[in-house]
DNA sequence: CGATACTTTGAAGTGTGTCAAACTCTGTGG
DNA sequence: CCACAGAGTTTGACACACTTCAAAGTATCG
């Protein structure tokens, strides 16, 4: 019996994961041939930070998160990937250990590539070379502008700007969270409490309302005022 | 007469500059050919964030801070760039606007690298290309660190941390601030009265000395013990 | 249906930001 | 070389956003 993921199970191929989007036909066969499958439960470890790195991974289904954490028990989410994202990616050219660590949110597919095989695909293949490019300045401005974020911005107008980008993403007002509570406020930067209290404030204002995991946004505007800071909770 | 940086004129050439690193000789002649020097007097702005970018810039002598400010006048520092070093590259591969603000620390010479001209370099050169790959993941690691630093330590640690990383840098523990002690604050995510008192206590602690811009480490291991967390201040 | 994970709420504590004022360097021009 | 202006720094009193700790409540899944 096939495996059936949370996500229902999109079709996936090579030449959907935009690290290999525009390749040539017998390119993609090649990294078929390299690439080591993985399977992952929910919860479990992937790597840690600091790790030795072997190789860097393509999400195939599920959803991973990056993070790291602190001795106190407390987390920083950095990124959550999904299908046709790539993770791990920055010891196979900078270092050799792994800045962050890796844990599956679920049940996942994986796609191990091998460091050294790897490089030297990206050194016969130009094309490679300029799309892991592209993706890695994607990740810094987004990178650029989590740092920003934390340190300019306070709860109410990060968890303003999340639920816009879900808004945008799921091309709805109605909301669906896709994680627990707890990992949206790690990946906000702060604690379950904080992020609770803050969603009721929202709610009796009536910028949002929300049943459990569902949160419909009823004023769209204030939201927007919210999450530029030009208004406060 | 020719200008004088603050930083004593130590030599520069492109062949120094890690982005073009181990590239033949006829290369770096191509890429002196596309080069613009631009001249920037200290507190000059170089670019804004959000601004559509026409290419990046490099170093070659003084330095350039990278930041993100906010509505209410706090601003947050990114990176600081000095000779050698490449900034605004972002947009060049990725999305069109600069992710961030850029302005001279003090009187500067850039080289400004045109968009279109660069990659076209780039993709006769792999190596060049690889050498950028490299860069732009050594970035991320440090932006990773970055996230993390500010979400899961409190300013003491990031600001033991900071002195530990003078301290390697400049080899000595006797070290000297060469940044206003208002532009290491916003570099660690704080304010300049925070950090004032911070130091304070540290002094108070005798864990360090300070006179000025001056600051003496007196106990390094009680500070990698605050870098980490194993102790309060 | 029960166990476990997740979420909410309250009360109290704490680190950091804000505002205002005084103080101290630093470099420049007289 | 001194005086001065402006930038940079320190200090105090206060406010407040956020965390911590503890407990109860609610979903969720096998």
């Amino acid at each position: 019996m096939e495996y059936q993921e949370t996500t229902a199970g999109q079709p996936f191929s090579l030449s959907n994961v935009s690290l290999f989007h525009g390749l040539p036909e017998e390119q993609v066969r090649e990294l078929t041939r390299i690439a080591v499958p993985r399977l992952v439960e929910k919860g479990e470890e992937i790597f840690q930070a600091g790790e030795e790195a072997r190789g860097f991974y393509v999400v195939k289904s599920g959803s991973i998160k990056i993070y790291r954490a602190a001795m106190n028990g407390k987390e920083q989410i950095i990124h959550i990937w999904s299908q046709g994202d790539m993770f791990g990616e920055v010891p196979v050219f900078q270092g050799t250990t792994f800045p962050a660590s890796a844990r599956a949110l679920q049940r996942s597919k994986l796609l191990f590539f091998q460091r050294k095989a790897f490089r030297s695909l990206i050194r016969d293949e130009p094309d490679l070379g300029m799309n892991m490019i592209a993706l890695l300045a994607g990740r810094l401005r987004l990178l650029v502008g989590q740092v920003a974020t934390l340190s300019l911005k306070e709860v109410p107008q990060r968890l303003a700007a999340y639920l816009l980008l879900l808004a945008s993403t799921q091309e709805s007002d109605e909301l669906r969270l896709e994680l627990p509570k707890g990992q949206i406020a790690s990946y906000l930067g702060t604690i379950q409490e904080t992020l609770s209290r803050t969603l009721r404030r929202m709610a009796e204002q009536e910028v949002i309302a929300m049943r459990g995991r569902h949160i419909s946004i009823l004023d769209k505007s204030q939201l927007e005022n919210l999450a530029s800071g030009q208004q406060q909770l």
